[in-house]
DNA sequence: GCCAACGTTGGC
DNA sequence: GCCAACGTTGGC
């Protein structure tokens, strides 16, 4: 089982939504390294809910992988925010990985607080002009923040 | 709203 | 393959 970060601006996709309808595709990943890391994830494994573009940005809850491997629909539909003309209908560009809710942390894991007690190297996210929206946490890691939301 | 730090695109 | 122009992310 292994620990990951998704990013997401809250006014658009928030835990609160994730919490209302608790399993949820996770679509409108548009960059390869990040679609990578999504290849990579299996059922089972952890992601933690980071509120960006917010104030204060930070990781507000955790959820769980609940199934891999999903073309992701809003890639052919010509309406959509995140429509790819250029994905091949046979060969889709962009899979990515159904979620579901797990908890809302009783306070937010800010930004600030991250970056006070993880170096750029054991979080991704702490590194400045980091825009990656899907990483991996280091499962010692993972278990330190998880630790943080507890106190 | 600003702008640093990228990633992508397309002409050559 | 290079690189300038452009677009996006996301903290501040």
């Amino acid at each position: 089982m292994r620990y990951w970060l998704m990013k997401s601006e809250p006014n658009v996709y928030s835990i609160e939504d994730l919490a209302r309808q608790p399993e949820e595709i996770w679509d409108g990943v548009r960059n390869y390294q990040a679609r990578n890391f999504l290849r990579e994830m299996q059922i089972g494994d952890r992601a933690f809910f980071y509120h960006s573009n917010t104030k204060p940005p930070g990781i507000v809850g955790l959820m769980t992988i609940l199934e891999t491997d999903i073309v992701d629909p809003s890639q052919f539909d010509p309406s959509h925010k995140y429509y790819d003309p250029k994905s091949p209908a046979d060969n889709p560009r962009w899979r990515t990985v159904k979620v579901g809710y797990g908890e809302t942390f009783a306070h937010t894991l800010t930004l600030d607080q991250l970056k006070a007690t993880f170096s750029p190297e054991e979080l991704l996210v702490v590194k400045r002009g980091n825009r990656l929206s899907v990483m991996p946490i280091a499962t010692p890691i993972a278990e330190q923040i998880l630790a943080m939301t507890q106190s």
